[in-house]
DNA sequence: CTAGGGTTAG
C-alpha cells in the first residue's frame, strides 16, 4: 500500500533535481517506517478518576448549569470547588465567561481567594484585558491577599500577548527590584518568549544566562521558546547550538515540541535532508510525531507545491490513528492555491464540514488568498460575502488579503471602502494593512495618497520600517517623482534605519529610469561598501539601466561579475540583449558570456533559441 | 489532603 503511494509521489518529482528528490523520499521513509503512537492512556484516566465533578465538566452548558445550583446553596459550596468550575471554563477557552463567573461570585459574596484571582486574573490577560488582571491585582492587595508567581506570571503573559514587551520588561524588572517574587523558570520563559517575540533573540539569551546564574535552572520550555524563535529568524545555526547546549551540556532531554521547532526551521530552509535526519534522530530517541509535527511536514510540502506528498502525511497521519485538524487541511488549501488548482482548493474547504471541522477565519482568508491570486475576482467576492453571512468573523489578515486583491485588480475605490469598513467594525489595521494600501496605491499610480498617507503615519513604528520605504521610494520613482524618492533614501538615514538590498536596488533602478546611469553605477559600488552586497535583482536592475541607456562600456564587467557570483540574467535582460545582438551591438566574446548567464528555465521558453 | 502559570502550526 505504501509503496504505491510513494511511487505515485516519485513521478511527480521526475524531471526535478536528484538531490530534491532523494531527500524527499527519505524524509517520507522515515515516517512511514516509524513506530505507531498509540501512547498509553493508563496514568491519565487514573488521574480522570480522581477528579471533582467541578474539573470534569464536559460543556460550557453544563459549567454554567452547575455554577447556577452552587450559587443557590446556602451555606456556599467550598471555594475549591467554585475555583475548580472556573479553571474548567478557563480550560475551554471560555475567559469571557469565566470571567463573568468571577464577577458573580464576587457579587455575591463568596469568599474568593488567591486561587480564584489567579483564574480570573488569567482569563483577562487571555482577552488581551491586562488592564483588567491588574486591577484584579490591586483588590487583592485590598484583600490582603498577596499575589504569587502565578499571578504575576499570567500578568507578565497579557503583557507580552499585547505586544506591550517594554512594559513587561519593566514589570519584570520592578518585581525583582522590589522583591515582590523571585522569578520561577515559568516567569522567566514568558519574559524570554516576550523578548524573541520582538525578535531580540540576543536578550533572551541574556537573560537564559542570568536565570541559569541567579540559580534558576533552565528547563526545556526555556530552550524550546529561544529555539523556536532562532528557527523564525532562520538562524538554524545558533538554534542547533543552543540545541546541542542543552542536550549535551544541561542533558535536558529534548520535546516533540524541540524537534518540530527545528523541523520547521530546516524545511522552511529547504533543508530537506537535514529535517529528514532530525525527523530520524528524533524517532531514535522515543519521541513520536505528534499532530503538529504533522502539521509542520504538510505544510513544508505544501508550500513547495508538492501536494502529493502533503496528501500522503495526511495519509500516514489516519493509518496512525492521528487525527488531521483544521490547521492541517488549512495547509492543504493554501498548497492548492499556490498551484492554481483552486477547484481542489474550494473542495477541501467543502469537505471540512463534513468532518466535523467548521472552516475558521484562516480557512476563509486562504482561500480569498487563492482567488486572488489567481485572479477569480468573482469567487473571492462571493466567499467573501458568504463569509460575512454565515461564516467566522473576517479579522485584520482577511482584510488585508481582500485589500490586497482590490488594489491589483485596481479596484481603489472598493478598497477604500472596505478599509472604512474594517475600521467601522473595530478593526485595527496593522502594519500590514499598510503595507498593502501603500503598494496598492503607488502600483495604481496614485503616488500622491499614497505619500499623503505616509505622512498620515508621522512617527510611528510604521513608517520607521525600510519594507513601507522601500514601496514609498519604488513608486515615487515609478510615478515619475524621482526628487521625492530621493528625498525619502535620504529621510531613512536621518532616522537612523539602514537602507537593505531593496531599497539600493529600487534607488538604482530609478537613478537609471530618470538617465542617471553614473549615479546608479556609483549608488551600485557604494552599496557593498555599506555592508550591503548586491543580489541578483541588483545586478539585473542595473544591467536594465545599462543596456536601456545605451551605456555599453560596463556590461562586459558587469557580466563577468554576474557569473563570477553565480546570479543569472531574467527575461527582460535577455530580452534586450537578443535585440542588441541582433543589431550587433555585442560581439562574440560577449555572446558566449550571456549564454552562461541565462538561467535554463529561458533556454526552454519558445522565444529564446539561444544556445 | 483535594485547585492555579510558560513552548511548536495564517
Amino acid at each position: 500500500m505504501m509503496m504505491i503511494r510513494s511511487n505515485s509521489a516519485l513521478k511527480s518529482f521526475i524531471g526535478k533535481t536528484p538531490l530534491l528528490y532523494s531527500a524527499h523520499t527519505t524524509f517520507l521513509a522515515s515516517l512511514i517506517h516509524s513506530n505507531s503512537s498509540f501512547s498509553s492512556n493508563a496514568s491519565a484516566d487514573f488521574q480522570q478518576h480522581s477528579k471533582s465533578k467541578y474539573q470534569k465538566v464536559a460543556n460550557l452548558n453544563d459549567a454554567l448549569n452547575l455554577f447556577d445550583q452552587m450559587s443557590q446553596q446556602r451555606p456556599f459550596p467550598s471555594i475549591i470547588y467554585f475555583t475548580q468550575l472556573l479553571h474548567s471554563v478557563t480550560k475551554m477557552k471560555h475567559y469571557s465567561h469565566s470571567v463573568d463567573l468571577f464577577k458573580q461570585m464576587c457579587a455575591l459574596r463568596v469568599p474568593v481567594d488567591k486561587f480564584t484571582m489567579s483564574v480570573a486574573i488569567k482569563c483577562c490577560c487571555q482577552l488581551y484585558r491586562t488592564n483588567d488582571g491588574f486591577a484584579i491585582l490591586g483588590y487583592c492587595f485590598r484583600r490582603c491577599i498577596v499575589p504569587d508567581d502565578f499571578i504575576f506570571s499570567a500578568l507578565l503573559d497579557g503583557l507580552i500577548l499585547e505586544d506591550r514587551i517594554l512594559e513587561a520588561e519593566i514589570f519584570f524588572k520592578k518585581l525583582i527590584k522590589d522583591k515582590l517574587c523571585e522569578p520561577d523558570v515559568v516567569m522567566y520563559s514568558t519574559m524570554i518568549k516576550g523578548l524573541c517575540k520582538v525578535g531580540n533573540n540576543v536578550i533572551a539569551i541574556q537573560l537564559l544566562r542570568l536565570m541559569d546564574e541567579r540559580g534558576c535552572k533552565p528547563d526545556v520550555v526555556v530552550y524550546n521558546n529561544i529555539i523556536d524563535s532562532l528557527c523564525k529568524d532562520q538562524m538554524i545555526d545558533d538554534a542547533f547550538k543552543l540545541f546541542k547546549e542543552m542536550v549535551f551540556q544541561k542533558r535536558i532531554p529534548p520535546n516533540v515540541i524541540t524537534y518540530s521547532s527545528l523541523i520547521d526551521g530546516l524545511c522552511n530552509l529547504g533543508r530537506w535532508e537535514d529535517a529528514s535526519k532530525m525527523l530520524q534522530e528524533m524517532l531514535d530517541v522515543g519521541i513520536s510525531l505528534d499532530v503538529h509535527t504533522y502539521n509542520i511536514l504538510v505544510d513544508a510540502f505544501c508550500k513547495e507545491g508538492k501536494i502529493e506528498e502533503a496528501e500522503n502525511v495526511v495519509d500516514i497521519m489516519l493509518e496512525r490513528g492521528i487525527v488531521p485538524d483544521i490547521v492541517t487541511y488549512n495547509s492543504l488549501i493554501d498548497g492548492y492555491c499556490l498551484r492554481g488548482e483552486l477547484a481542489k482548493a474550494k473542495a477541501i474547504f467543502d469537505s471540512m464540514v463534513f468532518r466535523n471541522i467548521g472552516p475558521n477565519v484562516v480557512t476563509y482568508s486562504s482561500l480569498l488568498n487563492g482567488y486572488w491570486k489567481n485572479s477569480k475576482i468573482d469567487e473571492a467576492m462571493l466567499l467573501f460575502h458568504k463569509m460575512n453571512e454565515k461564516g467566522p468573523k473576517p479579522d485584520v489578515i482577511t482584510y488585508n488579503t481582500m485589500l490586497w486583491g482590490l488594489f491589483r485588480v485596481g479596484n481603489c475605490g472598493a478598497a477604500r471602502k472596505l478599509f472604512d469598513e474594517m475600521r467601522a467594525k473595530g478593526l485595527k489595521p496593522n502594519e500590514c494593512t499598510y503595507r498593502v494600501i501603500l503598494e496598492g496605491l503607488c502600483n495604481n499610480h496614485l503616488i500622491e495618497e499614497a505619500l499623503s498617507l505616509f505622512h498620515l503615519m508621522g512617527d510611528s513604528k510604521l513608517n520607521s520600517c525600510i519594507i513601507v520605504y522601500n514601496i514609498v521610494i519604488d513608486g515615487a520613482s515609478i510615478c515619475g517623482k524621482f526628487d521625492i524618492a530621493k528625498a525619502l533614501f535620504q529621510d531613512l538615514t536621518n532616522k537612523g534605519l539602514h537602507p537593505n538590498v531593496r531599497t539600493y536596488s529600487v534607488m538604482i533602478s530609478g537613478l537609471c529610469r530618470e538617465g542617471l546611469v553614473g549615479d546608479a553605477k556609483e549608488l551600485f559600488y557604494k552599496m557593498e561598501e555599506s555592508g550591503c552586497a548586491p543580489d541578483n535583482v541588483s545586478y539585473r536592475v542595473l544591467l536594465q539601466g545599462y543596456l536601456k541607456n545605451k551605456h555599453y562600456v560596463d556590461v562586459e564587467m558587469l557580466l563577468h561579475e554576474m557569473v563570477g557570483r553565480g546570479y543569472s540574467l531574467d527575461a527582460t535582460n535577455v530580452s534586450i540583449l537578443l535585440d542588441q545582438i541582433a543589431a550587433g551591438s555585442f560581439d562574440n566574446t560577449l555572446i558566449e558570456l550571456i549564454g552562461k548567464l541565462v538561467p535554463k528555465e529561458l533556454m526552454d521558453g519558445p522565444n529564446f533559441s539561444l544556445k
